[in-house]
DNA sequence: CGATGACTTGAACGCCATCAATCGCTGTGG
DNA sequence: CCACAGCGATTGATGGCGTTCAAGTCATCG
């Protein structure tokens, strides 16, 4: 979509490649870019005074993030692995979307996209359990980033805890659970390459 | 804000009444209308098959609710108490919005503020333990509604609850545990009648 | 090899949910 | 006017789920 934007507006856009661990931008820094994950993943985060850390997204590629409306970022985006974005410029965008109302509409759609995908999230904070949790994590990130049905998870397990809300101890106990009860497997040892072995079962556990 | 789209467009337009409890619409319902609260209040929620309620906002007076982007409702809306509520047809909006980007940056500032409540809530749900959950309830509502520094809360302890993602016991107990610290204190029994004494107190449990 | 970091697994604790009793206010009917 | 049912809220007791602390495993890399 932001290639379409692009592509249609002839704003100003580059790439940037950051490496694992890399803050692409912080929270309440000035939005002036909004990106598009090309290559790798991406997480935004916010944080509370103490350190503990809510992670609201992960972002594959073709996923756009850091479009706000207002003029400061409400998160802080690291690149969790290797990562290329596509860049475009936010002022460069302004300037058209007062001319133009199916730019606009793209940008609302985006938006409300975002708001769903966060309105389900507080669904599974707020009143799931921790198994809950981890199964409704697979089959969003089984539909996301599933080649062949082989998932390689970009994101570490305390990643995953502070997406979920709970400890990273509680994501892997759950993760073994699933294997025992033969829901899915671990390629060859690799705790990050996880073949969805039964669907359903996760989605029973999920509902 | 809706009031101005109103006058703004011409679009068809009404009020409309509903009594303590009622659903003015369900979840994945046709989104054949918006609505704004003129007085009263409305809870917004989504249920789990087994009836777990996550509560996603509450709707004071002024607040626009029920703006969707797609064709269906994403949560059911009750009236918390007897209330009224203007009401645009959507489809009449759609016609203004093809032509007029200033209707649709009117609408992407909702969404985003929207999207900016619920991503703070999100950090609440995943991370706050139960006094800084109850603590931020207070400062929220004490902002949106304290008229002469008292609190007439519209909704229930369940609801509250339900909002926080904790126990109905566990909010009577924090706003007990508050009034012995002298952070805030019910108006002659009133239970729903609360005068906040320290808000600098609970800001700190709470950030 | 030894060191480091990610992950798993075990044990114990603690926060909060659950269950249950009680209080207090409201409204209804005798 | 009082008795009583009904509902919301508070408070207490108990238990469980998930956190925390700790040890151990495994793969990677110097």
């Amino acid at each position: 979509m932001l290639r379409t934007l692009v592509s249609q507006s002839k704003v100003s856009s580059g790439e940037f490649k950051y490496s694992l661990g890399t803050e692409i931008f912080g929270q309440a820094e000035p939005a002036d870019y909004i990106y598009q994950v090309i290559e790798g993943a991406v997480r935004s985060h916010k944080l509370l005074s103490d350190g503990r850390r809510q992670i609201g997204a992960f972002h594959l590629p073709g996923d756009i993030f850091g479009l706000e409306n207002g003029d400061f970022h409400r998160f802080t985006a690291e690149a969790i692995v290797k990562t290329t974005t596509c860049v475009v410029k936010r002022q460069s965008l302004e300037g058209v979307v007062k001319t133009d109302p199916a730019m606009v509409q793209s940008l609302l759609t985006m938006t409300t996209d975002n708001l769903q995908h966060v309105e389900n999230h507080m669904l599974l904070l707020g009143r799931k359990n921790s198994q809950e949790r981890v199964a409704a994590f697979l089959l969003e990130m089984h539909g996301r980033l599933a080649a062949a049905d082989v998932m390689a998870l970009p994101m570490s397990r305390r990643d995953i805890a502070d997406y979920l809300g709970v400890a990273l101890e509680t994501v892997s106990r759950a993760l073994s659970e699933f294997q025992r009860k033969g829901y899915l497997r671990f390629l060859n040892g690799m705790q990050r390459q996880i073949v969805i072995l039964n669907a359903a079962g996760l989605a029973e556990l999920d509902r």
